[in-house]
DNA sequence: ACCATGGCTTGGAACGATCCAGAGTTTCAC
DNA sequence: GTGAAACTCTGGATCGTTCCAAGCCATGGT
């Protein structure tokens, strides 16, 4: 049966029913919509009208097929760990999306084995259904930013290329050596000395780069740090313990930590020793995460700034999809420091 | 240029580059790929070995195109707020996304302006760039299931259709006037007598719910609620400051929260009296997010079986997919009181 | 009056998959 | 040995869009 064009009908209208309802083409609906500047302005006009009167819409996957792009965005959903204060991906998914979203792009949510780096990404880029990935967490090793660019696949990192100092792909970081610098000196202002820091395992890359601005911040001020640091997992457990033992070691007046999770293993232990927060002893986190915003008497905390760091993203992620060769610099963006009543 | 099949190609390989390889036609392959079982034993062998050999994928824009199916489930990113405790919905998204997965099908994250309930949806349902949505703040009204019904859009919703009784889409919620209940009886089997609420204003139907069943464990116990009961605003300071006034007037030894950010606000006057949480008196909340979790000593909360709600909403999906015309009874699911500290 | 120019519009082909109807082959009962 | 039924497989049409090359029609220079 033809499609009886004009009036409402179940299925959605497609561009031959506007073409019919104008009196034109097939293709000068089509550059209405594309080239609205290769139309005579009448003729646009009247196209116009059409798709409104019937509410015209492009359909996706015609589309898609025919211009071989997809105008979705694979995001592979980041690990959730229970019990740990980050929830920071939360902030950077919603900016980055509604950021895409002014764009013209949409994000595709995916699943991965959380033990396989690379799970679903190759299924996704061999049905052409994304044009291109949002890669999180490249401190975990390059595999999925070399992997990607194996398969000559576009994408852009939030994170820097850690182990791959040449890599070509468009990234955006935050700098929080920085972050960890400007924490420090605010606890000097406030007249502290013996600050403490509590951050991960050697091996941990983000970790070492925190520590460094620490130590950097206390020796331009020619602070000693020696029998101040530690290193521990991310967990409020062994926060909570590191921090029992510098505290009984070291009798600090202030503690950095490299995340708000382990800020919550201090506060633990100051809790337990009866300890005012804020008072008898200052605590700085990293993330500015909900935690650090609610819990009495709010943790002052380096907040990363997720919401430019997703628009630079997309801004990238334009130029790219664009020039399939666009080299983009890394963008390095600075953290700014919340303070609250815990410092 | 025809296609090369064969050999290694920069384009992603074709249902013809495969049937070229295995000697077929273009059908069986997708046969092959679609109704195994209609092919006998030693061809599909053979299709299966190019199509491995080749490292073929439907292409997603093709087969949506001819399907009419796109194997997308639309999700506009909740609206999130900065400073309340609700990061709840990383967890059920975070479910949500896997279930989906493992049922073939992937999560199309799309914003929508605030202000108005129904941006994004139409875009999406008129382009059939999803097969359908899951909406998730039923609470606020109808709108959205309405128009969407009214649109004959596909779609599920986490939350009852709380001003359509009659509503005949399928639907999964979490019963939290008995979370409340459990919560209220848990308090009195620590032996409290005087327990607070504080909660949402009366408009609130989320609100009023969770209020009921406190109501409703006082008095089966038979406790009076005079004097108890406070109604504010869901913030942290709206929270502390009910908590100041129903602590100057009542006295009463615990209190329970419609919401965690409640909870944190009534910290928050608990830290500035100097009194000892879940000793000098007890602190109940909802949602058990993050904060609940790594607070102090640890705040009890009404814990919604999220990622059991999100299995359910991808189960339904499913059937709602298969048979247009399924109609679902609406699932409850009861929460679990996850005991901390604080009580 | 004519041809070149450029702006605007058009029909046919193509993207890569699935639907459909029919053709070829085997199986099996009579 | 024959016909029907069941099982396999195939070619052509189709989904709705954009690409492409060509067509139409005024305009303007010669």
């Amino acid at each position: 049966m033809p499609r009886s064009g004009g009036h409402i009908s179940a299925a959605p209208p497609t561009l031959a029913d506007v073409a019919e309802l104008a009196g034109v083409s097939r293709q000068t609906v089509s550059n209405a919509v594309n080239n609205p500047d290769l139309l005579r302005a009448d003729t646009l006009a009247r196209v116009q009208d059409a798709i409104d009167k019937l509410g015209y819409q492009p359909n996706r996957a015609a589309r898609s097929l025919r211009t071989r792009a997809s105008h979705l965005i694979g995001l592979r959903m980041p690990a959730l760990q229970e019990g740990t204060a980050n929830a920071m991906m939360d902030r950077f998914v919603h900016t980055f999306v509604e950021a895409a979203a002014e764009t013209g792009y949409h994000v595709l949510l995916f699943y991965g084995d959380p033990a396989d780096p690379l799970d679903g990404y190759d299924e996704l880029l061999r049905s052409t259904a994304v044009d291109a990935f949002v890669v999180t967490d490249t401190h975990l090793g390059g595999q999925q930013t070399t992997w990607l660019q194996s398969r000559r696949a576009r994408f852009v990192s939030f994170g820097r290329p850690w182990t791959q100092p040449d890599a070509k792909h468009p990234w955006v970081d935050v700098d929080l050596a920085y972050g960890a610098e400007i924490a420090t000196e605010h606890l000097i202002e406030r007249g502290h000395s013996k600050i403490a820091w509590i951050g991960w395992h050697k091996d941990s890359l983000l970790g070492e780069e925190r520590r460094s601005g620490w130590i950097h911040a206390m020796h331009t001020h020619g602070l000693s740090t020696t029998g101040l640091a530690s290193r521990t997992e991310d967990s409020i457990s062994s926060g909570k313990a590191a921090a029992d033992a510098i505290l009984d070691e070291t009798e600090p007046t202030a503690l950095v930590c490299a995340s708000d999770t382990l800020a919550m293993g201090v506060l633990h232990s100051i809790f337990e020793r009866r300890l005012r927060l804020g008072e008898d002893i200052a605590v700085v986190g990293f993330d500015d995460s909900q935690v650090a915003q609610t819990v009495p008497p709010g943790i002052t905390s380096v907040r990363p700034p997720l919401e430019e760091a997703a628009r630079e993203l997309v801004k990238a992620l334009e130029e790219l999809l664009a020039t399939p060769s666009y080299a983009a610099p890394g963008v390095m963006l600075k953290p700014v420091l919340t303070v609250r009543g815990s410092s």
